[in-house]
DNA sequence: TAGATTGTTAATCGATTAACAATC
DNA sequence: TAGATTGTTAATCGATTAACAATC
């Protein structure tokens, strides 16, 4: 009967999982009690199949004729989401995008602390980016291991990319993020999970292509 | 007989192709003539099965005991992933993430122009970031609408997405690229890319935490 | 009660992988 | 020729959707 066993969630499920809390988390702030599968499949652009047969997924359970009660519902996805656990992050590149990622706000407010800033090029080294200094890439296998970071986000040019991530794992690295368009070789112990915003483009030239020409006016 | 309607080729095709066609350039750029469906796997970390199956979707065929000829499998894919055509961006919101956009090199050179960066501030407005200035969100809609904007880049508040989004459609834009965390509502004949750096982190977080902890050294 | 909405099962759909004849 | 690699078909796998009994 021993059938508490940490169940897998597939990526596709856990995708949509971060969609629904941040539903939740606005109809919350909006003072909403309850939602169903119907509307928050409207919302999200899903079936209220699709988001029924996700949240079976939780330890959360709906009400018939009411749906889903906001506030667990929200509090729930947190937690399976690790909204419990603070990460540790390390940002490789302190280029455009890099610095960018070092200052925004939002990370933090979903518990992920950047302790870290890193950069090969010597002119960049010892500039401050918001509270945060940027260090020699040398320092980065050694800071990643005694500051016990948990992520390495990868935002230095391809050609890079694979050395940095190297340095990440054997400094025990937990997970990667990657922002460059090269693929990553990991071991399977530390997943890699990529952000392509170059490929999303051409990905979207490509479907706005297939749409037919609208009239001119 | 007539078979040559365009074929539309999956969203999940499409994705692999544009990493084929990033390492075609770099096999190309290091003077490697073939490459076989089992190095491109391994390169991406898939299978040569599917990286067969995908290159059927182009008009384009290997040869037996070669495999595919780089310069070749890399023109063909540039020209199906809208590698001929220029695109004109408009970036909405001047915060860290567009400023970095905006900045970034790698857009143009893959065919993206960014022909106008904009803001609600008051305070930002006028304010150079790289060659553009940053001009009002007043200005989107007309703007839009007479420089021809094809893709409309949406890193505002996610509170204010929906609302750019709404202006951007009714100027004509005809793709959204969405880097907030909230889902759009657009017409189906403006195709909507999103870009979720925060939910690709929870996914991340996610995924570590099902990793057994290794031994502690 | 009547009816809306859940949880769940079964059906469908699509994507990936395996296998192998064709071929260079 | 012998053998490696393609293109393609069939099998498998997983994800989405439809349907509906259970239930509040």
């Amino acid at each position: 009967m021993m059938s508490d066993v940490p169940q897998s969630i597939p990526a596709s499920v856990i995708r949509r999982l971060t969609a629904y809390l941040t539903r939740a988390q606005t109809l919350c702030a909006a003072g909403v009690e309850w939602v169903s599968s119907q509307e928050l499949a409207e919302d999200l652009g899903l079936t209220s199949s699709t988001v029924r047969q996700d949240l079976t997924h939780l330890d959360f359970c709906g009400i018939s004729r009411r749906g889903y009660q906001v506030a667990g519902l929200q509090a729930v996805l947190s937690r399976v989401l690790g909204g419990d656990t603070v990460w540790n992050m390390a940002v490789v590149g302190a280029g455009n995008i890099g610095k960018a990622l070092a200052l925004h706000r939002e990370f933090s407010r979903r518990g992920f602390t950047i302790c870290g800033l890193f950069d090969s090029d010597p002119k960049k080294i010892g500039k401050k980016v918001g509270g945060l200094t940027i260090q020699s890439i040398q320092a980065l296998g050694p800071l990643a291991r005694t500051r016990r970071v948990d992520i390495g986000v990868i935002a230095v040019p391809s050609a890079a990319a694979q050395s940095v991530a190297d340095i990440l794992v054997a400094a025990r690295v937990r997970g990667l993020l990657n922002l460059t368009h090269v693929h990553l070789a990991a071991p399977r112990s530390v997943p890699v999970v990529e952000v392509r915003i170059v490929a999303s483009l051409q990905e979207l030239a490509h479907a706005i292509s297939l749409v037919p020409c609208r009239p001119a006016r």
